[in-house]
DNA sequence: AGCTTCGGTTCCCTCAAGGAACTAAGGTAA
DNA sequence: TTACCTTAGTTCCTTGAGGGAACCGAAGCT
């Protein structure tokens, strides 16, 4: 948790940010995504602090995006994986991904391609409108107040 | 910046995080997407200390995010707007708002509501493939080394 | 001349990040 | 049964970023 605490404040960016927006977390979530899924192993290619790694996976299991799953009886050890709710979280990820190819990857080009299952394709994610399937970028939108409106 | 700086790894996410992902940074954006394009203003609706305030905007604004506008010749005040690349982020944020609006808003509903230009529906964003248009989410794709692959 | 607004800067205090060392529970080899 | 290894943390200390309040300077207003 940063000083302030955003979990609490009535806008789902900041509740967001709250939840999965400290330092590293982001990286532990797709790292987890991505197979690596136990405590030293995250701290080796994170080159994260173990007490920061500690704190941060707590976190994520008491706020339900992570879970801790036994992978040997004796000794007994546990690892981390995704729930549905960081699975979800991964869409904003790859949002984010999307955003830093596009503006920060500079010549060398993107670390990491995605190639979709459905069509074979390399590709990205595109935000679309779930009515009308067009696309909806912040342009494309009015904002209104919604039933929990401040 | 958070202790260890993101923006040199070779990580979308890590990178996008280093640019935009310290505390109230995503919340500076929005509200500068929405309309609030003053300090003051910016200090007022956030509550956040005019001291970190500052930094994160002299920090958007070297990045490219924003943009210092002057909108009063005498006395000479300036104002931020968003670039581009700070347009291409509300992408992001609109993946946080509905991973946001699923997971943490709780039985009262979502605080504010996003009506679609094109089909003038209330609507959330999905991600889809850019290339065949299927809905592409983080179990829909396979990851694999890029260009610029560590 | 004095008060207000805007957009910051300065100062100080506290608490989180980073790093290294330590711990604990169990397994393995001699 | 002694010694060492692996895994998953915890503890301790130092440093530096976040928070808050006060202050500042340029311009306008009365």
């Amino acid at each position: 948790m940063q000083r302030t605490d955003f979990t609490t404040m009535n806008c789902s960016i900041a509740r967001s940010m709250g939840v999965a927006g400290e330092p590293w977390t982001p990286l532990v979530i797709r790292d987890v995504y991505i197979g690596i899924n136990r405590f030293d192993d995250l701290q080796r290619d994170l080159g994260i602090s173990r007490k920061v790694l500690a704190e941060r996976l707590r976190h994520l299991v008491d706020a339900g995006l992570l879970e801790r799953r036994p992978y040997s009886e004796r000794p007994p050890r546990d690892e981390y994986a995704l729930t549905e709710m960081g699975q979800e979280f991964m869409d904003v990820l790859m949002a984010m991904v999307r955003w830093g190819d596009r503006w920060t990857a500079g010549d060398a080009g993107p670390p990491v391609l995605y190639r979709h299952h459905a069509c074979g394709k390399i590709a990205h994610v595109e935000p679309v409108c779930s009515e009308c399937g067009e696309p909806m970028h912040s342009t494309d939108v009015d904002v209104q107040p919604g039933p929990h409106a401040s």
